[in-house]
DNA sequence: GAAAATACCATAATATCCCATAATATCCCA
DNA sequence: TGGGATATTATGGGATATTATGGTATTTTC
C-alpha cells in the first residue's frame, strides 16, 4: 500500500493542469489506474485523493462486510458519486475539474499534502491557517503530539 | 527491527549530500525502502528519523484504529505532511531537503545520534550544548543516570 | 465549424547517476 | 599477534536523466 509523505506546491496552469509530485507518482504509476481519485473532502474546503487500489479495497469492504450502518453506507456511496478519477498525462500531471478548483478554492498554485494511505490537495494559503489553527488547539487541550500507542514491536 | 546505537558526525557537500553512517545504513538498506524518513522534532531544532518500516506500522495504526479524538488525529496526520522519505544514492548518502536544514540549523556537518528504534540529526554544536544541559539538570534534580528496565518492546 | 479537451513537443532547472580518490577499517595468514 | 593485502567508507566533481512547466498542434465533442 501506498505511502504518502511530505508536501510540495506545484503550479496549476491555464489548462487547469498540475504536475503531480514525483514521489507521490511513483506509487500510483505503480497500480491498475494510472491516476489519482480525487474527491472534495467533506470536512472542509480540501481535496481528499488517493491511489485507485484504495478505492478497490473500500469498494470490496462495502460488499463484503455487514458492520457499516446504514449510515456509514449512505456516507462512503456519496464519495463514490462525487469521485473522480483524474489519469496523468504523459508528464505526469493531472487536469483538475472546475468543480473541485471550485471546493478548495484553488487559485494558481496546489499544494499536495502527504497523508499515508492518502494525499490532500489544497490552496496553500488555506492550508497554512488551518495548520497553525491544529497546532493552537493541540497546544491549549495540552495534547502530546508524539504518535501515541506505539505499535507492537516497534 | 532496527536498532540504532552511538554518535557520527559527517560532512554535509555543496549539494546538500550526507553519508549515512554505515552502521545505520546496513538495517536501512534491509528495509522494503532503501532509505530513511526524517522529520522536525517538534520538540526542539533536531530531526528525527527512522526506517520506511516504522512509519508504515504508524500509518497502519492510524488507518485501522478508531480511538483517536478529531484532535490527535488532526495533530498527528501534520506529521506525515512533514515528513520526508530520502532514498539512498548508490553511495549510501541522502539529500538533505531545505526544509529540514532550516528547521536543524545544519551548517556543513551533520550528527547522527542513534536512540534505538529511531535516530536523531543535529548540528553538532547544538547537540553539545544541549547535551551539557541535560546533564546539569539532572545532577541538580539528582537524578540517577542509571538506565531503568527498558520498556517492552521498544 | 467553434469550443473544449487531449496529445505532442520544448526547455530550463533540478536531481540523480557514475566515476574517482583518499582515508579508514577489515581480513588473512604466517 | 602482527602487519601487509584487501575491502569498505566518506567525500568530491562532472555527466546524465528527470521534473516541472510552458506552448503548439491535433483531435474530439456538440
Amino acid at each position: 500500500m501506498a505511502l504518502f509523505l511530505s508536501t510540495t506546491i506545484n503550479k496549476m496552469d491555464s489548462k487547469c493542469r498540475v504536475s503531480v509530485p514525483s514521489n507521490f507518482r511513483s506509487s500510483l504509476q505503480k497500480q491498475s489506474f494510472k491516476g489519482l481519485i480525487a474527491f472534495p473532502s467533506y470536512k472542509g474546503s480540501n481535496i481528499d485523493a488517493c491511489g485507485i487500489d484504495r478505492m478497490e479495497r473500500i469498494s470490496d469492504d462495502l460488499d463484503n462486510n455487514n458492520e457499516y450502518s446504514q449510515e456509514e453506507f449512505d456516507l462512503i456511496s456519496l464519495y463514490f458519486g462525487e469521485a473522480e478519477q483524474l489519469p496523468f498525462d504523459k508528464e505526469g500531471r493531472i487536469v483538475m475539474p472546475k468543480k473541485l478548483i471550485e471546493h478548495a478554492f484553488i487559485k494558481n498554485e496546489v499544494l499536495f499534502v502527504g497523508l499515508g494511505p492518502t494525499f490532500q490537495m489544497w490552496n496553500p494559503e488555506r492550508y497554512k491557517k488551518i495548520k497553525e489553527l491544529t497546532i493552537k488547539r493541540a497546544s491549549e487541550k495540552k495534547l502530546n503530539p508524539r504518535l501515541k500507542p506505539i505499535p507492537k514491536g516497534v
